[in-house]
DNA sequence: TTAATTTTGTGCTGTATAACACTGTTGTAA
DNA sequence: TTACAACAGTGTTATACAGCACAAAATTAA
């Protein structure tokens, strides 16, 4: 992972939850130590067994966290959109990176090296309890997913995951998903085979649910969605 | 959920991870504000939509903890041995709870309440770091499960939880798992449904790498159970 | 342009596993 | 003892989904 160094990065441009927890002084320590990586579509950013090294924000852009599964059978576990923090889990179990990540799209990603953000911690309460809340949020989230991925049957997991993207992403102004999967990712999404979900995928449109032109998802019932992901 | 108050608790017996971190003011505030309350066998200690007051740390006996599926199925989410902290993360996300945990055999468990965990955690960076810790630490477990849940098989979805049972609640004199289970609890630890445990696991007293005798699951050969639940 | 590669879409087949029904066993309470 | 409930075990059937194989379309390369 080659790194590119730029001591002046805007940060105001990025004004998130975590710059308002700092001091000046945190915020100076950050500017000098942090740096932007650019990843081009499909670029990984880190893989399975890395040692993590950084806390990464997304700036722009669109990453994904997956797994490899059984021969080949990727599962995405979570989907980062900007401006999120990723990438720190694994430093703070003290372990490698259980997952990989890759940019969907072109991204710019900031890297802040661990050990910075170790050391603002052990002074800024506020950061602790920002980490402690985002873990717990996620937490909540894998223990639902778990029951979704394993129960719900192969319509509701679809509709879940587009429901999911619809919330992550938004719509444009003519209702299309603002992201555009291939089917392949759409399948490891929602833990089907990529031919189920192409053929989920022309229920929903045969049902009017949605329209479909390429990549390009057009929601025209959103409750239908909501309702298929709930009950399926 | 009624609440037996024990102003004077012994501490001393369950020395633990979090008694460490302490200073003798904050173990005090613990000993004033922390009760203990006893749950019996298969009595619910918390249910989904609770809201989270307190902070548990199991004494005695085994907890899981779990989510009501689709139609009665529920999923084991984790399981709790002594001395664990439970309970937190539904505070720490500023939610209810998502999940909900029940006693599998007579249980002890001391309730601290979270608000007093909160005013600890203020100045206790120890503490913060624990939880941060404990929280990357179970995000990690739960990416692993949904992947495991997804893509094994049943053979090695079973295999897997006995391996797990075997870590977490270790062998006696006789190399037989020292938690006694209802197969329905092992299904539903192995996403999978009751008859289907019961025909798996008689497949792998066929196969002498476990016996049994009732509820009592004694390990023949763990080696080959760790193999199916990599590869199966 | 042609050729090659990737992605999308469709039909068919096989199988893992859920669902159901029923029997046998054990434990518990009257 | 009997009666009843909870649990364990087994066989049978149904089906959701994976796993091909292959064609069509779209994208990229030469």
């Amino acid at each position: 992972m080659e790194k590119k160094h730029q001591s002046i990065i805007d940060f105001s441009s990025n004004l998130n939850d975590v710059w308002r927890l700092l001091n000046d002084k945190e915020r100076e320590l950050l500017r000098q130590n942090a740096s932007i990586q650019h990843f081009k579509k499909n670029q990984i950013i880190y893989s399975e067994g890395d040692e993590p090294e950084f806390l990464m924000c997304l700036l722009k852009g669109k990453v994904k966290i997956y797994k490899e599964g059984i021969c080949g059978r990727n599962q995405i576990i979570r989907m980062i959109k900007p401006i999120q923090y990723f990438a720190y889990r694994a430093h703070f179990a003290g372990e490698k990176y259980l997952t990989a990540a890759a940019a969907f799209e072109s991204s710019s990603v900031c890297l802040i090296p661990i050990q910075v953000v170790e050391d603002i911690l052990k002074h800024n309460f506020a950061l602790c309890k920002y980490f402690i809340h985002q873990l717990s949020v996620d937490l909540g989230i894998a223990d639902e997913r778990t029951v979704n991925l394993t129960q719900k049957h192969i319509r509701g997991r679809l509709a879940e995951s587009l429901v999911f993207l619809i919330d992550s992403y938004g719509l444009d102004e003519d209702s299309s998903i603002n992201i555009y999967l291939a089917r392949e990712d759409l399948a490891n999404l929602s833990n089907m085979t990529t031919s189920n979900a192409i053929r989920t995928l022309s229920n929903f449109v045969t049902e009017r649910a949605i329209a479909l032109d390429g990549r390009k998802i057009k929601v025209i019932d959103e409750d239908k969605l909501r309702k298929i992901s709930k009950l399926g």
